[in-house]
RNA sequence: CGGGGCGUAGCGCAGCCCGGUUAGCGCGCCUGCUUUGGGAGCAGGAGGUCCCGAGUUCGAAUCUCGGCGCCCCGACCA
């Protein structure tokens, strides 16, 4: 494998942009900071479309479309929200050849032009709750850009969503969490962590919000998706009020949440290896290739057409026969695990003799023969073992790199390293996180739901606190 | 905006310090033959604004000055 990707620490960016390159999913386009997905990246991101969209549906929200460009005034109607974002707006000031006479934001998120359409769509108790999905491209200015990870512009789907009370709010904000978290944990085999933001860390305009956070192989944190209580803050801002069953005027109650491009990057940082991409097969746009094996032109109709024969009633999305003439099979083999295809299936003259064909895993390399007969059934099978296994793995090297730290001295020594911590941390006291960043570049990742009950004092203050936080370096 | 590195064929690079044949190598590409169960071999071939501009010199990819662009590491962030 000596033309492979090599995995070492302190070259994982290296290694990141090697994998995103050779394995065709996407490059920086002509225009800094922005990204150009190739079609093999794209089918990955119509696969985390159709089961995202299929789950939103399934618990009640039905998609939409609102424009690219906002006014600028409207994104300075709710204070918190245009003070996190002005400062990486890209602003059109110019149309049709002349200035225009207000500048028009391209949207970071579209909180202010949805808010600004809801408040003609609401006017009783009975037009709620309302519960809305766009899949969109957003745009902000970032200093520094990574493909997939962080660009100019992505792709990403955001749910607004209003409601008439306080608790239906807060119920929609960690109903939607959950979705995210079964996403990562059961489509894209990547566990997380599941809590709430710090307020130094919640979403801008947000009463609060919560958050999956994945760990890397690196044991950097990457956060993975965001669902924000808004309160009543948008509702105010933007005039938005009902007419309750009491008679009673009210604004109404707002959750916004999403998920971007950036979990390709999670998916790639997650599983990869140095022989390139590993795409969990709930994700693969092209789960099984064929790699026939010919040495004359005879056998390569014998070998492709038994091919043919065998997969003539399957789904054409689910395989392709990679019948390329001008490539041996050594390179097609490279090839494909390079692309991250989950199975590869080797057929050959003596494989086509004893109706049989060599079966081979993306995730562990192991080598399988198989009957031809119900193969099909028996791939769906190893492709649900795949997926279970990679969980398996992604899991079991997170908790390896989870630990329980007390003593800050002790957290300063071990963060470098990657992995996340468990400490008590005041992380009410926004002097506490900045020391906490100045210091070691690591910040809180989430306050986790899913924790045993603890009591200690904070590695840094001192002051006694309710629960241990996740802290982390991240990207 | 700070700190480092780079810019030479489609891609990856050597050459530069110490100026001097026709600017070279690997991959890829084209032609032919042999190959095909883990990235094929041989032979022939095409392909260049050496980032841009100015200067020094008989002579600049190489030295000097100025510009532009990209990458990495920080501050900002999904």
């Amino acid at each position: 494998m000596a033309k492979g990707i090599t995995k070492r620490a302190q070259d994982y960016s290296q290694w990141y942009i090697d994998v995103v390159r050779k394995a065709e999913l996407a490059e920086h386009s002509p225009v800094k900071g922005c990204m150009v997905i190739r079609p093999t990246g794209y089918g990955i991101w119509e696969k985390i479309q159709q089961h995202l969209d299929r789950m939103f549906k399934e618990t009640g929200h039905v998609n939409a479309y609102f424009p690219m460009f906002i006014p600028e005034s409207f994104l300075k109607k709710e204070a918190e929200h245009v003070e996190g974002f002005a400062p990486e707006c890209a602003v059109v000031t110019h149309g049709g050849g002349k200035k225009l006479e207000e500048p028009l934001v391209v949207r970071p998120t579209s909180e202010t032009i949805i808010w600004s359409t809801y408040k003609n769509w609401i006017n009783s108790y009975r037009d709620l709750p309302l519960l809305i999905n766009q899949w969109a491209n957003v745009c902000r200015w970032e200093m520094r850009t990574r493909l997939f990870l962080r660009t100019t512009e992505f792709l990403w789907q955001e749910g607004h969503t209003a409601h008439a009370t306080h608790e239906e709010a807060e119920e929609e904000t960690m109903k939607m969490v959950r979705v995210y978290q079964r996403f990562a944990e059961d489509y894209m085999a990547m566990p997380v962590f599941v809590g709430r933001k710090t307020d130094s860390e919640k979403f801008a305009g947000a009463l609060h919000t919560y958050c999956i956070e994945a760990m890397m192989q690196d044991g950097k944190a990457l956060q993975a998706g965001t669902s924000h209580h808004l309160g009543q803050n948008f509702a105010k801002a933007f005039d938005v009020k009902f007419q309750d069953a009491d008679k009673e005027l009210k604004y109404v109650h707002a959750t916004s949440w999403g998920v971007s491009t950036r979990l390709i990057g999670g998916m790639i940082m997650t599983h990869s290896d140095d022989n390139g991409l590993v795409i969990p097969p709930r994700l693969a746009p092209m789960p099984v290739v064929f790699v026939p094996i010919w040495r004359s032109d005879e056998q390569m109709d014998l070998v492709v057409g038994k091919a043919r024969e065998i997969t003539k009633d399957w789904d054409p999305l689910f395989y392709r026969i990679d019948d390329r003439d001008q490539y041996k099979p050594g390179y097609k083999f490279n090839e494909w695990e390079l692309k991250g295809v989950p199975i590869r299936i080797e057929i050959g003259p003596r494989d086509v003799e004893q109706n049989t064909v060599v079966v081979v895993r993306r995730d562990t390399g192991e080598k399988i023969p198989m009957p031809m007969e119900g193969l099909r059934e028996k791939l769906e099978a190893l492709l649900e073992k795949i997926q279970q296994n990679l969980f398996t793995l992604a899991k079991q090297r997170m908790d390896e790199n989870l630990h329980t730290v007390d003593s800050y001295d002790e957290y300063k020594q071990q963060v470098g390293k990657g992995g996340f911590f468990r400490v008590f941390l005041d992380h009410e006291n926004p002097e506490v996180e900045a020391k906490l960043q100045e210091d070691t570049r690591s910040t809180v990742r989430c306050i986790p739901f899913d924790a045993p009950e603890e009591e200690g004092p904070c590695m840094i203050s001192g002051k006694i606190c309710k629960n241990r936080v996740i802290a982390a370096q991240s990207y």
